[in-house]
DNA sequence: TGACATAAGTATCGCGCGGAGACTAAATCG
DNA sequence: CGATTTAGTCTCCGCGCGATACTTATGTCA
């Protein structure tokens, strides 16, 4: 689990000889609801500022980053992320929970249905209402945020939360959660037609009370660079 | 293993014999005619396997990694860049000149005006056929050009690059040695128009053959952030 | 001085995307 | 049956963007 992390007393210590290279810290995403919640777990030195801390290790032997990463979400939430990516190196002055000198923040989400945690070491939060975390790792999850909403339009996460038949209204739910706002319902299907992303299939969800609503499956089609006009986006 | 040197004589030398923990890379560009080219030095050490590689250096002190990378940048052209941004760690297995286990890659650009370098230990090479690099500085390298790119739309990395008073005509020149693409002249007038960025002064330019152009300096006015709707890019 | 070249800047048209809202369709519940 | 709920579609309208042509203002040269 997370003994990896060492709950040695030389954490607390300021004046620390060796301190570690860097650290990989991943801020894991589920939705939960209709909102967001991150992965923290409980701050390994007892003595911590923060009773809370992003899952965080250092790379062992020949790992890639991305392995590194995908270990430490696995050893927090107990399953592999299925989806991962890097956000970027943080090495400002600001205190870490390893006193890493470079820390090293991966972007990683978890389907909903996998919610249940083994140990009450870890916990979700609402990223409307984050815990407190130690300065550094409060950055990260501002810029994990960001990464993970503007990466939306050109990786497939919201495909990647969902099971592998999903109805429309599902995946325009999932879209909603992951970018924090409603989206018209009109538009995100002719958008979504537009794009060869998903194709029909022929099962039919029968439960619940409104009308039934056709299952699709993930199904995307090559097609040629759309090259975007310039946008003005500054400020 | 080839012993490791710093990348440029006029760096700083860290007197130590370990691999250094984590190198910082810059990929400077500056506008060349009506091209991208990007800034590479001499190996430092002359049995290298490629004959050039990226500025690299190492964290001196109580450095940030923009501070670190700002100071690579000006040791390698001479100049401060104008505009710099982090890309990413990199830390795969490839092969990197300091054999750093660890690189933060920083994308950087310089004005076309500062182009005359003092030493020839340094060179521009056109993005479109860069030197034979080190396989990390090669992906790096790559990944720069990309996030050089993408973010044009929300960093004013063209009018970095132009002195404070310019032409429409010039800004959209850079935009399009940027992009590495032809841009519409009404299209690019109407988008500059609507995100108010710009604004007329009274000089005109009186040199050249065709009709005077209008002078023009940078002054953004914030505008309430325009929600896009949702972009199906993958694939 | 007038014709031409060159470059800046504008006007008009048409297409397609995207938001608002209303509408239809098919199920459950009372 | 009629009300409710959810799915899915339709029409309207505005605007962004590309294409094209046009106007304006200078220099060049016969």
């Amino acid at each position: 689990m997370r003994d990896r992390v060492p709950a040695s007393p030389s954490l607390s210590t300021r004046a620390t000889s060796r301190r570690p290279p860097h650290s990989i810290d991943v801020i894991l995403f589920t939705p939960r609801g209709t909102h967001l919640a991150a992965l923290c777990v409980r701050a390994a030195d007892p003595q911590a500022r923060e009773p809370w801390q992003l899952p965080t290790d250092w790379v062992a032997g020949d790992e890639t980053l991305d392995a590194t990463a995908r270990r430490v979400a696995r050893s927090a939430a107990g399953v592999d992320p299925t989806w991962l990516e890097q956000v970027g190196a943080f090495a400002d002055g600001l205190r870490h929970p390893t006193d890493a000198v470079l820390s090293v923040a991966f972007v990683a989400v978890v389907p909903a249905s996998v919610l249940e945690l083994a140990t009450t070491d870890a916990a979700w939060f609402s990223v409307g209402e984050p815990p407190s975390l130690p300065p550094r790792q409060r950055s990260m999850l501002d810029a994990a945020l960001e990464a993970l909403r503007t990466r939306m339009d050109y990786a497939p996460i919201a495909f990647k939360l969902l099971p592998p038949m999903f109805t429309l209204s599902e995946l325009q739910q999932m879209y909603e959660i992951l970018l924090g706002r409603r989206l018209h319902k009109a538009s995100f299907r002719r958008a979504l037609q537009g794009a060869v992303l998903v194709e029909p299939t022929e099962e039919w969800r029968s439960e619940g009370r409104g009308r039934p609503a056709q299952f699709y499956r993930f199904a995307p089609r090559k097609r040629r660079t759309g090259r975007r006009a310039v946008r003005f986006d500054l400020l």
